[in-house]
RNA sequence: GCGCCUGUAGCUCAGUGGAUAGAGCAUCUGCCUCCGGAGCAGAAGGUCGGGGGUUCGAAUCCCUUCAGGCGCACCA
């Protein structure tokens, strides 16, 4: 029995109870849907509801009363054990031991489709992320969007929803022309200049260059810079590519911001928002009225000398993930850029969208790695590459996807790469590889599923725990989905990684595998499925993380 | 000054209005003759930053206050 259907039989049962007159509610106010939740406390039941809570004093009467109503009702329901009615008025539900162990023949059947579902269905989200210039190596804080975006990207899919993960590369503007002078001035042995770019990697980006282009000294100056930017550009863009694939980040999308100035859809971006009503002229510049909505200031598109603002394509590029039929948006940035969430937002409105809707800013908070080297090619940073290399990536993206991105972070390196429960996704990554070395072991000695399922063997209480745990499996990932918060799979996998560890060493009978003058029993076989079911979610978890399910370690 | 984020065990952090606030690390005590000890069982550790309020019920929602981080461009 799944928490859906135990949801529709309690619905059932307070529809019961009105129409027959012993409780005093109005039809609409009956739930169309019980919220039920797996209690804390293991004693209190597989399942338990507070909805005899919140309906008592609609109804005019008490929890209590309520709630031994619908025990009562409950109760006669097929694969229903127990009901139970504790403290102000709860209900604690046990299900039959068959009934719930169903749930392993469901999850392995089910194979990698266990955890996937409808909740967003029909809906089609942009997902931006990371985004970062093509002037330089990702860092750190990249980092976090690397891991975070591309699990959501995973989680969004398996709850549903269609996504196109995409990647802006601000291309455009001063900064590259920076960029291209900086990579000269190093090809040519010349001072970089003030605001330049000064790290290692311009030297490295430098010897690139001139490898393609030795002619670069004897050009004329803006021809040189000009090529040294473009070359430049194209090797800092193909290692960034790399690394992120490395990274086991996926992009739909590269998106240039180039193009948006070279299509001329800036342009019409302005002359669209001024048909909407939100342009205006002053001081010799073009303006957006952002204060029509939620903005604290209006914002230069156009400058006094008629070139373009960064925020200008910013609302080009938005009106073209409009244009190409995503009525979601969700951009992840970082914690520096949390005052353009207002200006996004009124570029939507004055879009003519919804900005509680077809707009979603999420902010990541700053993160350190303690212990960390500091990248000597790039300066004073960390970077992606380097803590790849050093600590590995499955590590480096568990760490980061196990908690949410708005809290400030301290990660400590040394940890990161300890292969033990400091790090969790060691953990985690054990409990998968030891269900796979206890599924051949058991089938050597003879224990097979095919051999038949007989789910009522599985009522030991480290058992039910199990089994209750596999069943938050689906509400998890779609939980995940809508708040827009992988780490909760990663919490997830740990509890249940917790679960299986304790039913592996919980009694020397429950074995999945018989003793060597054992015969091989309907026990044995049925602890085999529930194996194979947790290690088909532990797999299926890590997935959505991006990171490796190892059959050994 | 204004705005956003964050204050939970010694440390790093979970906990989208429910029952006795949880996990890992660190400290202490147990558990390897057969399925992987990278594991398990247990002990100890808390004014959920402070103060008001809403609610049958608040770490969670509202107000206020203190502390820390970040941001307030015709830069990108």
């Amino acid at each position: 029995m799944t928490p859906t259907q135990l949801s529709e039989a309690l619905s059932a049962a307070l529809a019961a109870a009105v129409a027959d007159g012993s409780l005093a509610l109005p039809a609409d106010a009956v739930p169309a849907s019980v919220h039920v939740e797996r209690p804390r406390q293991r004693e209190h039941g597989d399942w338990a509801t507070n909805v005899a809570l919140q309906l008592a004093k609609k109804a005019g009467t008490t929890p209590r009363a309520l709630a031994e109503d619908l025990a009562a009702r409950l109760g006669a329901a097929p694969g229903i054990k127990s009901v139970g009615v504790a403290g102000p008025g709860f209900l604690n539900i046990t299900l039959d031991a068959a009934t719930a162990g169903e749930l392993a023949r469901t999850i392995v059947e089910a194979g990698e489709a266990y955890g996937r579902g409808e909740a967003l269905a029909g809906q089609v989200i942009n997902l931006e992320y990371i985004s970062a210039n093509p002037t330089g190596p990702l860092h750190i804080g990249h980092t976090r969007w690397a891991a975070l975006g591309d699990s959501l990207g995973r989680i969004l899919r398996a709850a549903g929803a269609e996504v196109a993960a995409e990647y802006y590369i601000n291309d455009a503007g001063a900064q590259m022309d920076r960029f291209g002078e900086s990579i000269l001035a190093r090809a040519t042995g010349t001072e970089v200049p003030e605001g330049g770019y000064r790290g290692e990697y311009v030297n490295e980006l430098a010897a690139k260059v001139l490898a393609d282009r030795p002619d670069l000294p004897e050009l004329p100056r803006d021809e040189a810079i000009a090529v040294a930017r473009e070359v430049g550009y194209a090797h800092q863009l193909a290692e960034i590519r790399e690394v992120l694939a490395n990274f086991g980040v996926h992009f739909d999308v590269w998106f240039s911001e180039r193009e948006l100035h070279d299509s001329g859809a800036v342009e019409k971006a302005v002359s669209r928002l001024r048909e909407q009503g939100h342009v205006f002229d002053k001081e010799g510049a073009v303006w957006l009225r952002t204060t029509d909505f939620t903005d604290d200031k209006d914002r230069v598109m156009i400058r006094a000398n008629g070139e373009p603002t960064y925020f200008a394509a910013d609302a080009a590029y938005y009106l073209s993930k409009k244009d190409r039929g995503f009525p979601g948006k969700i951009y992840l940035l970082g914690a520096d850029h949390h005052g353009y969430v207002n200006r996004l937002k009124a570029i939507a409105a004055c879009a003519g969208d919804d900005p509680e809707s077809n707009i979603e800013v999420l902010i990541g908070q700053l993160v350190n790695v303690g212990g960390a080297k500091l990248s000597k090619r790039a300066g004073n940073i960390i970077e992606l590459r380097d803590l790849v290399d050093w600590i590995g990536k499955d590590a480096v993206r568990y760490s980061l996807a196990r908690y949410p991105a708005d809290s400030p972070l301290e990660l400590q390196g040394e940890d990161m790469i300890k292969q033990s429960n400091d790090n969790p996704v060691f953990y985690v990554q054990y409990a998968h590889s030891r269900t796979v070395q206890i599924g051949i072991k058991a089938v050597e000695r003879g224990v097979r599923r095919a051999d038949g399922f007989d789910p009522a063997q599985l009522s030991h209480a480290s058992e039910t725990a199990l089994i209750g745990r596999l069943t938050e499996f689906p509400r998890i990932v779609a939980q995940a989905a809508e708040l827009r918060e992988p780490h909760r799979v990663a919490r997830y996998l740990e509890a249940l990684a917790g679960d299986f560890h304790a039913w592996y060493n919980d009694d020397e009978k429950l074995r999945v595998t018989p003793y060597q003058d054992e015969e091989v029993t309907d026990a044995h076989r049925a602890r085999l499925w529930l194996n194979d079911a947790v290690r088909t979610v532990l797999a299926n978890g890590l997935d959505l993380l991006g990171v490796s399910a190892p059959e050994r370690m």
